[in-house]
RNA sequence: CGGGGCAUAGCUCAGGUGGAAGAGCGUUGGCCUUGGGAGCCAAAGGUCGCCGGUUCAAAUCCGGCUGCCCCGACCA
């Protein structure tokens, strides 16, 4: 590609609203342009980006026999009516109507869509198993879009789909997509690590998410500085040894005096109330009632400095919950929230481990402005049941090998994979026959990539500052930047002309003759070949053009005619780009 | 959805006690120059986000709205 016939620009200074480094890179070598929050043009070279990842993936995909489709966008109300999604995805679908004021949505991902399309047509065992994916635009509604592309609203997302006869067979192309998943990042290069996930809006019976660790992410994982333990903050356990808590507490039943009801006024906030009692926050034991779904409620006990975490809760609920509201607080216990307990409750009580360290607990007294002190759970209120429902905080002891302690750290989700069971083909009726004539629903997973997020952590990774990036030599739009200092000087031009026209096919060459050579570096490091040829005064000293591996900060000086047989299969070779973050 | 910030030329930003709209870069034409966004001359380019109010007079003061960015909540 000759510069002076491209479209392509960069822009002298980062734009105002970008503040991560791949936002900033991005829109200053002219990859993207915002229209609106969370909605992005890509140019010609961002969009061989895109492509450049594209590629990677279809032919990963390809290689566990997984077969292309394109899904609409645009789809009918109906279809996520019949799994209930219409009503529980909330503010984030974009929801339209056509003329006929029927109601529609921008697909957030396909699961509906896929079901309806194979349910069409899968009748028999002999049909399965099989996997589909397309790529293509997603709609999400996000409340706030971030980062550039990193979270958008429009965005580009590989999405397949798996059709099993069996749980076995369906884990085992679990496994096939999660291998190719591996292969995928590892061909992107980027250091991607798969982590055990909660399912989410897509639901199923478990999940990974592909991890790739940034200063800009928006995922918390916790990892253990000692083992090979790694897992999303929302669901990570963490280690304390209950058998050992509860022989504490026996041994000071007898020695903690009784409870002791004490005036604690407007003290509604843990913080206030160790303030006005001069205690530890660590003392106190929250209490947090909920509603499920169905209608039940559930008294959840926690350690005062520690917080709920409500994916680990939904684990041992089973079921959607929700937080009571003040009236329905003061109805079951005579007394707002902040004052209550689990002394008089007769309900189902779930505490978390961490209050067994409550020896000397502190719990509401179901009435304003009072609470009891000197209180030992087990002995001032039974403790029946005895879970791990607290979010795990850095420092807590890891649950793999009880030895290391957990780190937070936060990360960018890449890839997602579920195995989602019945959960779509039970609602849809996607069924088949099997050999002994019995109707089963088939069992599925879905397996999504964010592509134009990708493109962002590439640049994450391979941005060098707010003026340059090197990118690997798989994902660059361009492999070779060749510059001719002087396209006035025949000799200078036409050498570099020649060698593009050798390399054409892989490179760039920044032909402008208006344009200095300051701005023509400055151009080729945002526009981020791996490779730069300089063709200048070194032709006209020593008969050689200067070649720089940017990658390997390597610096080689070469005849013109020896370029075409070197770097050709230099590249060809994909050398693994150096450096890690 | 809560909190904070911003909005003036294509871009990045000054200005502001109310009184003729500014710079740098970019663009166009001319010259010069060719190893890190170089220099000189000339020119074009604006509804100062939108609506309303105060005033003889508003980019500037007041009220409302919208958009964008950041923190949080939310979120495959």
């Amino acid at each position: 590609m000759k510069v002076s016939e491209y479209f392509i620009f960069s822009l002298r200074e980062p734009p105002r609203d970008a503040e991560s480094k791949s936002h900033i890179l991005m829109m200053r070598g002219g990859f993207i342009k915002r229209i609106a929050a969370g909605i992005y043009s890509f140019t010609p070279i961002g969009f061989k980006i895109i492509k450049n990842i594209e590629k990677i993936i279809r032919e990963e995909m390809e290689r566990i026999n997984c077969y292309e489709v394109q899904l609409p966008l645009l789809t009918p109300a109906e279809l996520w009516q019949e799994t209930g999604r219409w009503d529980t995805y909330g503010k984030e679908l974009f929801r339209l109507k056509d003329r006929n004021e029927r109601n529609f949505c921008l697909a957030p991902t396909h699961e509906e869509i896929i079901t309806d399309l194979v349910r069409f047509a899968v009748k028999s065992w002999k049909q399965l198993p099989f996997s589909l994916f397309q790529i293509g635009q997603k709609y999400r509604d996000e409340a706030r879009p971030r980062f550039g592309i990193i979270r958008a609203k429009e965005f580009i997302m590989k999405d397949a789909y798996s059709f099993d006869r069996t749980e076995e067979e369906a884990k085992n192309t679990y496994k096939k997509f999660f291998d190719a998943y591996c292969r995928i990042f590892d061909r992107l290069k980027l250091d991607v690590i798969p982590v055990e996930a909660a399912v989410g809006a897509i639901g199923g019976k478990f999940s990974h998410e592909f991890i790739f660790f940034t200063d800009y992410g928006e995922d918390k994982v916790m990892i253990c500085n000692s083992c090979s333990f790694i897992s999303k903050k929302e669901i990570s356990s963490f280690f304390l040894d209950t058998d050992k808590l509860l022989n504490e507490i026996k041994s000071k039943m007898e020695t903690i005096p009784s409870k002791q009801k004490v005036y604690t006024p407007s003290t509604t906030t843990v913080e206030s109330l160790s303030e006005y009692l001069k205690v530890p926050i660590s003392q106190i034991i929250k209490s947090f009632f909920v509603e499920t779904q169905s209608g039940k409620h559930i008294l959840a006990l926690i350690r005062g400095d520690r917080q709920i975490s409500e994916d680990k809760l939904k684990l041992v609920i089973k079921e959607d919950f929700k937080l009571a509201d003040e009236i329905k607080v003061r109805e079951i216990f005579g007394a707002g929230k902040g004052f209550i307990g689990p002394l008089n409750f007769k309900g189902r009580i779930i505490a978390d481990k961490t209050i067994l360290t409550c020896t000397n607990g502190i719990v509401g007294a179901d009435e304003d402005d009072y609470h009891f002190i000197n209180i030992i759970p087990g002995r001032d209120f039974e403790i029946s049941e005895i879970h791990d429902i607290a979010l795990a905080e850095e420092g807590d002891i890891c649950p793999n090998c009880k030895k290391g302690t957990l780190k937070e750290r936060v990360g960018l989700e890449l890839g997602h994979i579920f195995y989602l069971g019945e959960k779509y083909s039970s609602p849809m009726r996607l069924e088949f026959t099997d050999k002994d004539k019995n109707k089963r629903y088939v069992i599925m997973g879905c397996y999504g990539i964010g592509i134009s997020r990708t493109a962002s952590a590439i640049f994450e990774k391979y941005g060098e500052g707010e003026n340059s990036v090197v990118l690997p030599y798989e994902i660059a739009p361009f492999k070779v930047h060749i510059i001719p200092i002087n396209t006035k000087d025949d000799v200078i031009f036409s050498t570099a002309m020649k060698i593009y026209s050798e390399l054409k096919d892989v490179a760039i060459i920044d032909d402008r003759d208006d344009t200095s050579p300051g701005e023509k570096f400055a151009d080729c490091d945002l526009w981020g070949a791996p490779i730069k040829i300089v063709v200048g005064k070194l032709l006209k000293e020593k008969g050689k053009v200067e070649i720089i591996y940017r990658h390997e900060r390597k610096r080689e000086e070469m005849r013109p005619e020896e370029i075409n047989e070197k770097i050709l299969p230099y590249i060809l070779s994909q050398p693994a780009p150096k450096g890690s973050p």
